[in-house]
This record gives structure tokens, sequence and C-alpha cells, in this order.
DNA sequence: TTTATATTTCTATAATACTTGAACTATGGA
DNA sequence: TCCATAGTTCAAGTATTATAGAAATATAAA
């Protein structure tokens, strides 16, 4: 990952409405939420969690998918982990932090819930 | 570490320019570095690079300590540290993704070279 | 077909953040 | 003391982002 596309995904996550949703997100797993229950959680307006969703839609760390009348939005577990890859890349001194068994043993995880998305 | 908290200190990593200034300091361990360095190898003028040092430093990713006419610039492990176990806490459906001991063996590793300021 | 619901898009406004030249402060050397 | 250097603060302009009412779209139910 490029500091560039770090730097976007971080600023989507720096504002507290996105990184509400986000971790909501996240603890609905796969499952997801549609945006009248994140928006009754949150107490925010219609158009102003629309306009975040968006934002975190654009940058990749989350994904809507229609049904009928409804946007089931969830998580991009994915991306989230490359981003923490990033962060973690170059921390102490030039050695990992967190040895990349740690990381993939997420993925692998994940990967047996049906939810493998990563390229880890 | 508590939402708003975090989204401050993502929202100081989601410039590309900060990011990059972070990640310098990272690689450059507890000696740090002065911006005279930093603004040359980032190409940054001069009340830029403070301008967003001093962002930095206030939501406390770094710190700067004077010495004669430099100050000298540092990254603040124990501040990403925390960012990222916050990052990481309610990933996976509410079970910690990376183990616990991985993030502590990370603290205990910098314990070591005598830069502990973790609550790990 | 009318109505209700879920969500988005439009629009305007308000608020915040970024940039950088110029001026300032502090320190060390000549 | 005078000058040079490192870095900050000031000030003003520019750009970006957030907010939310109103209108629009799409689907389902009555």
């Amino acid at each position: 990952m490029e500091t560039l596309n770090a730097a976007e995904l971080l600023a989507a996550l720096g504002h507290e409405s996105r990184l509400s949703i986000f971790r909501l997100l996240v603890e609905a797993g796969t499952e997801g939420l549609f945006p009248s229950v994140i928006g009754e959680k949150l107490g925010l307006p219609a158009p102003t969690l629309s306009f975040h969703l968006s934002h975190l839609t654009r940058v990749g760390l989350i994904r809507g998918q229609k049904e009928s009348r409804f946007i089931r939005y969830s998580a991009e577990y994915a991306t989230m982990d490359e981003l923490i890859a990033f962060l973690t890349s170059n921390c102490c001194q030039g050695e990992a932090c967190l040895p990349k068994t740690s990381a993939c043993d997420t993925v692998a995880k994940r990967r047996k819930l049906g939810d493998d998305t990563s390229s880890c």
C-alpha cells in the first residue's frame, strides 16, 4: 500500500461519525447493517449518514449491497488488514512489530467463515 | 481509547505529509530527526512542516525535545500501539484478531531499549 | 394506483484545515 | 555586539469537508 492510499483510508476513519459507523459494521460481521439501523444507533440524519457511507465506500473500507428497498452495508476486512499491515510495517526500526503469521492467521480465520477477499 | 480520541489520531495520520513525517520518525527510532532534515527529505517549506509537526505533537503521536538551537522530534510508539489495539479490538465479530501477546511482546521488546511508556 | 418507506442526490451554508510569505524568537559563533 | 541559523508564529488567502433541509428515486405494500 502506498502512503497516499493509506492516508486516504486514515482520513476516512479520522472522523468520529465515520469511525463509529465503521466499528458498528466491523462488529456486525458479514451480516452487515442497513443505514436506517446505523442512523438510529448513532443519531445521524439520513443525508449526513449517506454522505459518510459513500465516503467509506469510495475508499473501500465498506461495501453496500442492494436488497429490495434496503442497502446492506458491511465492512471490508481485507482493506483494514492491509491498512494495519502498512501501519506496522516500518515499526520498531524496520523490524515488523507483529509477526506476519498473526495477520495471516486472522485472514485464515475469516476465510473459514467464507469472507476471504484478502491477498495475504 | 475512546472513539473521539482515536478519530483524532487517525485524522492526524490521514494527511499525506503528516503520514510521511510520522513514518520517517518511526523509521528513525529513538534518535529521531530534526525538522530541517525532515523538510529536506519531504520538500516541505518550514512553516508548513512546523504546522504538521505541531499537529502530530498535539495529538501525542510524536514528541519534540529541544537541543540548543535544534528540536529533536521522535515517534511516540506507545500512542501508536494504543491506536492499533483500538483498531483491532472489535475486529472479527468481537474476538481479537491479533493475540494480546503479540502486542505485548512488541512493547516488551521496546522496553528493553529503554523506551517504555506503554501500559501494556 | 396511491401511499409509505428506505435511501440517495441536490443545494446552500457553515466550518475547518492547509499553505506559505513575512516577521519573530532563541541560540551559538565570529 | 552583530550576524547566521533553526525553528516557530502570524496573517491572509485558498481549498476542502461537513451538515442537513428539500427534492428525487426506487421499491413494496395497501
